[in-house]
DNA sequence: CTCGGAGCCTGTCTGC
DNA sequence: TGCAGACAGGCTCCGA
């Protein structure tokens, strides 16, 4: 479920409902998955939700001191992390982990279980290891460079979900990003020509930012901290559309599999 | 270093 | 209808 848009949507929502609130209490339901030292977190101030990478980041200061601490929150394939005004979260189905608020609750929700809650003490911590495609330092030579390591070997999907080389893209966005930029499922990373990469780069800044702009996609999981869902299913060329026809050119999409995941395509238009 | 495969979990959908 | 098997949006670990 959540990639990079849907994170940001996430923390984008719940940042005007929690910012500024007291952390009461935290409840861990599910201690054979999450651990957490839930004392230490409790009485400190929600000073800010935001997204890095993949996570949603709160970060928590104590009154007494300035230092803050950073709980991040992975929601992996099914979390949900959501607010609720009433504390009523434990006849919800799934909760994972409660954190009690001075208003409401902040409820982590994960139906498979994956996601995780990490404890930072320091932000460079929680920083990963990819480039961040929604920032400024994220160029067309910033690009070029990262599909510079390695071998070049690596098919442009596969390399597209590498975490280590830029953050935020999952199997959806794999999928419509290079539809986007007119490239194949075979494709290389080394066979990229320069005016590709170019391509490469702008459909990943503009396929990202419209999802964003929509608050994510939404087929059964997604929702935002408030439990809205987003609307970019609609804007999806290729992803979950076997047997349609490409909106750009007509042909009939396909569906193949590369490392175990679905990999959908046009063979009209990606070459 | 790179790459591919298995595994972590549960729910839902498909085909026999 | 019932049931086994495939599959699902992420990521880590392991071995070659």
């Amino acid at each position: 479920m959540p990639e990079l848009p849907e994170v940001e949507t996430v923390a984008r929502s719940l940042a005007p409902l929690v910012e500024g609130q007291t952390v009461m209490r935290v409840r861990i339901l599910d201690r054979a998955r999450l651990e957490l030292p839930t004392r230490r977190l409790a009485r400190r101030h929600l000073i800010r939700v935001f997204r890095l990478g993949k996570e949603v980041l709160l970060e928590l200061a104590k009154t007494s001191s300035r230092r803050s601490c950073w709980l991040g929150v992975h929601l992996r394939m099914t979390g949900r992390l959501l607010w609720r005004p009433d504390r009523d979260a434990a006849e919800l189905p799934h909760v994972r982990a409660i954190f009690e608020l001075d208003r409401g609750q902040l409820v982590f929700q994960d139906t498979r279980r994956f996601g995780t809650l990490t404890l930072y003490d320091a932000l460079d911590m929680a920083q990963p290891a990819g480039l961040d495609p929604t920032t400024g330092a994220f160029t067309v030579e910033a690009l070029r460079a990262q599909l510079a390591r390695g071998s070049g070997a690596q098919l442009l999907k596969p390399w597209l979900l590498r975490q280590d080389r830029l953050v935020g893209i999952g199997n959806i966005y794999a999928a419509e990003i290079p539809h986007h930029a007119g490239l194949g499922p075979h494709r290389t990373v080394g066979s990229l020509h320069r005016a590709e990469i170019g391509r490469l780069h702008l459909a990943i800044r503009e396929v990202l930012t419209a999802a964003i702009d929509a608050c994510g996609t939404t087929f059964s999981d997604f929702q935002s901290g408030r439990g809205v869902e987003g609307s970019y299913q609609q804007h999806l060329r290729v992803y979950g559309r076997e047997g349609e026809p490409c909106p750009r050119c007509g042909a009939t999409i396909e569906k193949l599999t590369q490392q175990q995941r679905s990999t959908f395509y046009c063979p009209g238009c990606q070459r």
